[in-house]
RNA sequence: GGACCCUUAGCCAAGUGGUAAGGCACGGGACUGCAACUCCCUCAUCGCCGGUUCAAAUCCGACAGGGUCCUCCA
């Protein structure tokens, strides 16, 4: 399979450190409000990533971080009047449900930046021992002049970046570019280091907790396009002061989600938070209707375009297994056979294979709707649907698109009886009746 | 001031040198007791100009429009 390296800037065929293993990182949030549908689409994405990996039988450890020390969340917690530990955790239980309600896997490694206080300051302070850091009067930087491929991910030439910069210097930093490593506080949270009462800055955490969870390199960083600088950077730096390496071998960033004309942002004030959205599959379906790599502009006619494909991708869906449970032969031990089933399992493979295309993906998806639909009236064809049945389940288990179908009850095959007999006998207001009842639970 | 990216039918979106996938909407049929669902058919020469090539949406250059980034902002 070939992934989008963002470092080398090139398309690579994907190679695992360690065999049938895949380990990656993705950059978490920063957890002092709600998330919203722009900040989902790395959720979502990478969340798919990693169930790829699985169903190509890769065991994948996957690891992404809340950042719950900054001073966003110290601002908000002094707003709000509470400690800055109640504010992150309520968003970190609030991060989660919305995470489940998009139907990604939970069950991943967490680290908070809190839970990673001591080794944060034990590393900064090697990173002084070693002469890649300074302090300025409790502050302490980044020596990225000791680093000679810093500006590598994000394609940028040092030079032109000082020369071309408008922002103000901040004249304690040896070199502009220096970035913070730990910054002595006044308000707020701060922790007791040998630099001084503060908190840390926002770029080693990940290198931190990386080096803790898997003590090496790893496979995949992935995180959203904002990232690359100067966070992404950043981490490199350190790693590679540190480490000798790149943090990753491959490093992959998804586009950004603009809402009409412009980004959405927390400080634009333009967002839409994922809680507020009720059609949490049509969501997901949204996110992973474009190629990560592009940008994808959110409006309200979109999006209920998308709530529209949802409704058909359920409805075929359920009308195979209801027509297969009606007639009792739902088999899902089948294997797949039919050549233009098992034709677009490998189209949807080829699309997933190319750099997680999947929007290419998805038409795999629709064509095998389009088999169900064509078939669905057809009888004697169980074998068929039953295949049909396994491809849209493989395929929507690996989009993470959950549908909800449940065996249909004794009572309801009574009236699904019904309403046949009542059309034969031509009583069409006893069989609307019971239509509408069957209607209402998804079964007609 | 600098770097980078994007521009495909009414809308969403694949496609990276060989004569435009798919979906939504529209229109025309079919199925149906009526309806919904579904099915069939129809629907673009790829922002603009110029160049390279036997051949370009795909490569190069200019222009227009849009976007992102440029030192503690996720």
């Amino acid at each position: 399979m070939k992934i989008y390296n963002s470092y080398t800037d090139s398309l690579e065929e994907f190679q695992s450190i360690h065999p049938e293993k895949v380990n990656m990182y993705v950059c978490g949030p920063t957890v002092y409000n709600y998330i919203h549908i722009g900040n989902a689409r790395p959720v979502v994405f990478f969340d798919t990533v990693r169930r790829y990996f699985e169903y190509k039988g890769y065991t994948v450890q996957f690891v992404s971080n809340f950042t719950d020390v900054d001073d966003k969340i110290i601002q908000k917690a002094m707003e709000d009047k509470i400690p800055e530990l109640e504010l992150s955790s309520f968003f970190i239980r609030a991060f989660m449900q919305d995470v489940e309600d998009l139907n990604c896997i939970t069950d991943y490694k967490k680290p908070k930046v809190t839970d990673y206080m001591a080794p944060i300051i034990e590393y900064i302070d090697h990173l002084i021992q070693t002469g890649f850091a300074y302090q300025v009067d409790g502050d302490v930087y980044f020596r990225v002049s000791k680093i000679k491929d810093y500006g590598v991910l994000a394609n940028r030439d040092v030079d032109e970046m000082i020369a071309g910069s408008r922002i103000e210097v901040n004249d304690q930093k040896e070199n502009p570019l220096d970035f913070t490593l730990w910054k002595k506080t006044e308000d707020g949270i701060k922790f007791d280091a040998p630099f001084s009462l503060g908190r840390p800055g926002w770029h080693t955490e990940c290198v931190v907790m990386i080096d803790d969870i898997f003590g090496e390199e790893i496979d995949i960083h992935g995180g959203g396009m904002g990232l690359k600088f100067p966070h992404h950077e950043n981490e490199i730096a350190q790693a590679e002061a540190t480490h000798h390496h790149h943090v990753a071998r491959y490093w992959m960033h998804n586009g950004l989600l603009n809402f009409k004309d412009t980004k959405m942002s927390k400080s634009l004030g333009n967002v839409i938070f994922v809680k507020d959205v009720n059609e949490k599959m049509p969501l997901r379906y949204y996110l992973l209707s474009t190629h990560y790599r592009s940008p994808l502009v959110f409006t309200d006619d979109v999006f209920s375009m998308y709530v529209k494909e949802w409704e058909k991708l359920e409805s075929a869906y359920r009308s195979v297994f209801y027509k297969l449970d009606l007639a009792d032969t739902l088999n899902e031990d089948i294997q797949i056979t039919d050549s233009a089933v098992l034709a677009e399992i490998q189209n949807f493979e080829e699309a997933m294979d190319n750099d997680f295309n999947t929007a290419n993906a998805i038409t795999a998806l629709q064509s095998v709707l389009k088999i169900a639909n064509v078939n669905l009236r057809k009888t004697n064809n169980d074998d068929l649907m039953n295949q049909i049945i396994v491809a849209l389940e493989l395929m929507t288990n690996v989009l993470g698109l959950r549908i909800d179908v449940s065996r249909i009850s004794q009572e309801d095959r009574a009236v699904y009886q019904k309403w046949l007999q009542a059309r034969t006998d031509k009583d069409y207001d006893l069989a609307d009746q019971y239509r509408k009842e069957l209607m209402e639970k998804g079964i007609l």
